[in-house]
DNA sequence: TTAATATAGGATTATAAATATCTTATATCT
DNA sequence: AGATATAAGATATTTATAATCCTATATTAA
């Protein structure tokens, strides 16, 4: 009953992208090591969530990722179940067909008032709300945007070995 | 993000034994059958219930299961968490070294809020509350409903999402 | 226009967890 | 003693998760 590392990873991912700030272009490899996510597990993470209209991907030569909407606009539960689905806690609420003797049991209607609290709270936090603040992963000071932000986060060449 | 089946079993063993009553052993088979539970895996998921005390088990002809407590002193929490470990919801609540930046970030904050509104809504819930009214697992006797002890914690008085 | 850079998207591998069953041992009843 | 039933550990089987690889395609700069 454990959140998966993609939709940890992802919601790290949103996390830096909220700092930087809607529409401003961040590469792979930046997210990667701010984030410390591992880079090609973040790829197909992004693929998911631009599916879902939460980032817009730039590829070629100076590519990357930006959010595609504003952090206030996207919430915790969204990011979640993008990358999980939606949330169930239990089978017999996904699927009621898997209970075979009663489809209004009271067990079952436990599960839904659970499943219900924990996606209202979820639903509640926004991106936004996320930066303001200290969370997970740095954000970074003013001064630095503009300059390379990979300086002393990268070891030289970490992707070009491949 | 989803209970496991040896859990879900778990809680079917229980309500049903409840439905008999403290100290009434039942057979394996008995159980298997009447709670849908593969007889095989009932007898695993039986030693973890007796190791945790809900259940004595009684071996040899006319053997069985029974529990070991009264279903009032029960909760549905402790059944769950017998069976898949405390809950945790995410991996940064579980153990916060897996978050390698900071130790105290807005969004373990609300897993850690999330996490307790689980825990709470399934501790609420106690084995003669679930057995008073209709549940997955066909009970024997037909019990008179007074009030009812799940007010609060079923859907219909519970704040929906959307 | 070509070379270099970077992501897309599907395929593949590796690892872990869940699910179920099997086997030998032990306990209890008749 | 013989029949019946569970104990406890071992062993498959299946499914899900996590991560990486490979070929294709897009973008930029020289």
């Amino acid at each position: 009953m454990r959140l998966t590392r993609a939709a940890e990873y992802a919601i790290r991912c949103m996390v830096y992208l909220s700092t930087r700030g809607r529409g401003v272009l961040t590469s792979r490899q930046e997210i990667a090591a701010r984030a410390d996510i591992p880079t090609h597990f973040l790829a197909k993470i992004a693929q998911d969530l631009a599916r879902a209209n939460f980032i817009e991907i730039r590829q070629g030569a100076q590519g990357g990722f930006m959010l595609a909407k504003n952090p206030a606009q996207i919430t915790l539960l969204e990011v979640v179940e993008t990358m999980i689905g939606e949330i169930y806690l239990n089978d017999c609420v996904a699927r009621p067909s898997s209970c075979t003797i009663s489809y209004d049991c009271t067990v079952h209607r436990v599960w839904m008032t659970a499943r219900e609290q924990l996606r209202a709270t979820l639903n509640k936090v926004t991106f936004d709300q996320l930066i303001k603040e200290k969370s997970c992963v740095p954000s970074i000071p003013a001064r630095e945007i503009g300059t390379n932000p990979l300086d002393g986060i990268l070891p030289d060449s970490q992707d070009k070995l491949q």
